[in-house]
Formats: C-alpha cells, structure tokens, sequence
DNA sequence: AAGACACTTAGCTAACTAGCTAAGTATTGG
DNA sequence: CCAATACTTAGCTAGTTAGCTAAGTGTCTT
C-alpha cells in the first residue's frame, strides 16, 4: 500500500504525465494523440507513459500498430483517500481545538 | 499553478515524508518528535522536512534550540483540488456514456 | 563555566530520472 | 512488394535525490 502511494504520487509529480492524465479522463486515447500537444521526443514520451502504466494509473492495449491508452479509477482514489484522510483528521482537530476554546471561554 | 503541484505531489511520493504529514495533522510536533519513529539519520530527517517546507506543506518556528512544525492546509487542498477535478471529468464521462447507451437502448 | 541537547552545515556516494539520437520491428495503404 | 506509419529498443548524458558521517552552532541545565 505504502508502495503504491509512492508511485502513484512520484508519477503524478511530473506535468506531462499530468497533463496525460488530464487528457485521458476525457476518454481513450492513441499514444500519438497523446504525445501530440508535447514537445518531447517520442521515447522519451513513451517512458512518461510507461510510468504511468507501472503505477497502475494507465492500462494501454495495442491494436495492429498502434497502442490505446486508457484511465484506471482505482489507483486515483487511492490517493484521494489518502488526501480525505489527512484532511479529516486535521478538520477532526481543529474541532477539537473550536470545542476547547469554547470551553475556555465559558470558564472565564 | 504546475509548479505547485509539481513539488507537492513530488514530496508526498515519499513514505517518511507522508508520515510526517500523517503525525503533523493531529498537531504540532517538534523537529525529534518528528524524527524519532524514523530509522534515519537526522540530518537526512532533517533534508526530508526542508522538502516538506520548500514546497510549503510544511511550516515551522523555532524557539530556543527548538524547532516546532505545523501544517498548512493549502497546498494540500490543491492536490486534493486537482484529484476532484480529474474524478468529476472522468465520471462527467461516463454519465455521458450512460446517458448514450441509454438513449441507443431506446432507439433499438 | 561545562556539558548536554537540538538541531545545522558540509561534503561525499550510489541510485534514479528526464532528456536526447539512432536504429529496429511490425502493420497498413497504395 | 514498398513505403509510410506507429511505435519500440538501445544506449548515452546531465541533473537530482536519499542516504551516510563528521564536525559546527546556539541554547539550556546544573
């Protein structure tokens, strides 16, 4: 789990492979389309993708010549759950903190 | 704007530094207190919470010889903002989809 | 004043990453 | 069948990163 946090959020830390996520969630796509908008050379755009596909985010399925791309739910949820997590128990102490400057308050 | 989110996803790809997050948000902790459930050398501790600092998910103060870190709530709401955005055009798609078969069935 | 404490700086190493070019493989269209 | 297309593999380079040790700075505590 631990794991593929790590590689979910490493993956994600680069624009370009964001900006393929951005483009994937509006529907499949070739590698071509996808490298398109990209000033990069193609290896080296096949590599962005490859990561993409290592962490799970991207599942790809090939085609005579060429290769489909498409989003895979499950990996981005994990990590909005890791971030709702976090969220809550941060939200959860600063309820605590309002409760307790309520409190202290009154006694004053 | 990327940039942003560039170093914020980049530091969370990071177990120790997610543990960081993940103590941080039930409160304020100091510099050992933060380290001391790690098996690392401080100076490389210390490196982990300067990346957390410089991509301003971290902030801290220090008093005395002591230096006490706390968490900022921004950046992390913006990776959580970015996630969202992505789910809501991915499922924007599929009730597309949905609503397609739906109107195919119909038309059959 | 002296020693302990809590960082902090400096500097080194091994591993990883993004970028490139050049050349190769497998389909497809004419 | 031949050329164009759509990747794919191989291999190199420069820059970044996590880890370490050794030594330094500034604040307590006694």
């Amino acid at each position: 789990m631990t794991n593929s946090l790590d590689s979910s959020f490493s993956a994600l830390s680069d624009p370009t492979r964001r900006a393929v996520i951005e483009h994937l969630v509006r529907g499949p796509a070739t590698v071509s389309d996808l490298a398109a908008p990209h000033d990069i050379a193609l290896p080296t755009f096949m590599r962005h993708l490859r990561v993409l596909e290592d962490c799970g985010l991207v599942r790809s399925v090939k085609k005579g010549r060429v290769r489909t791309c498409h989003i895979e739910a499950a990996p981005m949820m994990e990590l909005q759950g890791w971030l709702e997590w976090q969220r809550r128990v941060w939200e959860g102490r600063l309820d605590k903190l309002a409760a307790l400057a309520d409190q202290i308050s009154k006694e004053t």
